[in-house]
DNA sequence: CTGAAAGCGCTTACAG
DNA sequence: CTGAAAGCGCTTACAG
């Protein structure tokens, strides 16, 4: 509760002006003598010196704040990626400010307010609506933003996201190569975005004329589509799903509805989180790269990063797919 | 990128002073003629003025940001907290900035720090550890701090949990209801924290003689102490888990060992997160309540809620303890 | 009810 | 290499 130390009191100290304790503290963007700097240094840690960041903000305009709005924070995915993406800005020395859109398109549009009005250096959308170029508003505030994983094709922000078709190629080819002539896949409730991508890859390379399952993403909606499809008799022998979390669902419902994984249905799933490694049975995933996903988006945005060819997932051999690794 | 309209621009529009306008937009300290506060308004919606909140900051000491520091952020139950959390905060117009400890007690020093010098209003900490009392640095900066789920008993914050003792109580009463007289517990490394309270009350109430298992609290730690446990012959028949994630390694484990739950193992899980209805089997579990627990912090935070008594789960079955919900 | 002005703690031309 | 000073955009006593 005592008052802070400020410049003041550290160039006080120092026998100099506050000019000459700034340029020691930031290290430029003026030289100080040697001598000089050492009695600032001294002075400042004798005092316990620490910056006030807004008021260093107030007149550098720059915050040291990014702000990360996700679309949906509690889809493991999307923890994934928050993480990657607050390890790299950490490494930049900056601060993540987290918003969850919960899928809604107008809450995104709200966090995008806030978070400009906390004056972020710049924004990365990882976006609930792909339709909704959001970004123009940073861009109309001279604020850098980058979209992650999902984002508008035509708009002006760059878009980093993974190869997705080279993904759902992988998993067909591995569920062929185990004898599967009929690939079934679980999509998302529309086409948007990434998913939209991985259902009309399926499409065009595994089942030109067959119509994909759909649920949202959410664990409860494919975990009781399953069950529907089973107690009807028209459950595949082997699905793709689009995401983890309904890979985890169809899991649930197969077990509650007494079907064998692999043996009654074989799956690969096509997000690969770390969960995935301990689901039961285990999960045959393709592994996006979301740590590669995160840095690049996060190199974008200071300008280290030239747009890159998109990262690509590795396939995971495990227990649904029919595999045994014992 | 066109410079951003400043209090000072809508008072020269207004025709009036900046105190004035700042009155108006802040809804005082001062009250302000209908008039004017018309002229205002309208002045500062043709322009479209946004406050600019650093400024704000600087002068008034303070941010609108909260930070919260999480032990794990890539645990779902931490996740589902830090959900609550954020909405909790956003329902008092605040913004939440958020860093991951790992479990490093290093890791949460530091972003303390940094969430310090980035002049948060107030902090809320899920701890990584207990024994480390780091909300006394918030403290000493005069910055008010909350624990959440876990922290040291013995500091001068509030910590906010759940009701551990009573969800062990109510596990331990249903396993027994269903025929179990020897009930196994896996606890976490060590005792620190609530799940050592969590371990403590089961050894009290169910099996003073007996010893915990233990793993940490990732998946593959309990799913590979679960195959061992069943290699070895050693697997008990009736098991608590301290946390979801165990039970869900347990889960895994046991799959990939061939051992059926619940009819040769009985689960009860203890967190009780969304993802625990659509396991393979879905898990019966204590359900805390997180949301309560949020808004308990932040209202303490607020100075709105009196110390209250501890939120309690409740018990949710589903297949795992070996009742059939069909 | 309103205005002129100080000041929050920094950074950065500018002058020396 | 160093210092005196302006100014970032607000809020808030203070005087009227």
């Amino acid at each position: 509760m005592n008052k802070p130390i400020t410049l003041a009191d550290v160039a006080r100290r120092a026998g100099t002006s506050t000019a000459v304790v700034s340029y020691v503290i930031n290290d430029g963007p003026r030289p100080v003598a040697a001598a000089t700097r050492e009695r600032v240094l001294a002075a400042a840690a004798e005092l316990g010196y620490r910056p006030n960041r807004i008021a260093r903000a107030l007149r550098s305009r720059t915050t040291g704040v990014v702000g990360l709005i996700l679309a949906n924070a509690l889809n493991p995915y999307f923890g994934a990626l928050a993480e990657h993406v607050e390890q790299a800005l950490a490494e930049h020395d900056r601060l993540m400010l987290i918003g969850n859109a919960g899928y809604s398109a107008e809450r995104q549009r709200h966090l995008v307010e806030r978070f400009l009005a906390a004056q972020v250096d710049a924004l990365v959308i990882v976006s609930a609506d792909a339709d909704d170029d959001v970004a123009r508003h940073a861009e109309r505030a001279g604020v850098p933003a980058v979209y992650l994983h999902n984002g508008p094709v035509a708009g002006r922000a760059p878009v980093v996201a993974a190869d997705n078709e080279h993904a759902v190629r992988e998993a067909v080819a591995h569920l062929r190569a185990h004898g599967h002539h009929d690939l079934a896949f679980l999509a998302g409730p529309d086409d948007a975005g990434p998913v939209g991508l991985r259902r009309r890859t399926w499409q065009d390379s595994a089942a030109p004329g067959a119509v994909a399952l759909r649920s949202t993403y959410s664990r409860a909606d494919a975990d009781a589509l399953t069950r529907r499809l089973i107690a009807g008799g028209a459950m595949p022998r082997a699905l793709i799903t689009a995401t983890d979390e309904q890979a985890v669902g169809v899991l649930a419902g197969a077990c509650a509805a007494g079907l064998a994984v692999p043996a009654d249905l074989a799956v690969i799933s096509l997000d690969g989180t770390p969960g995935s490694a301990h689901t039961a049975p285990a999960l045959t995933v393709t592994r996006q790269p979301v740590a590669a996903m995160a840095r690049q988006a996060v190199g974008l945005l200071f300008g280290q990063a030239a747009p890159a060819p998109a990262p690509r997932a590795t396939l995971i051999t495990r227990r649904s797919c029919g595999c045994d690794p014992r």
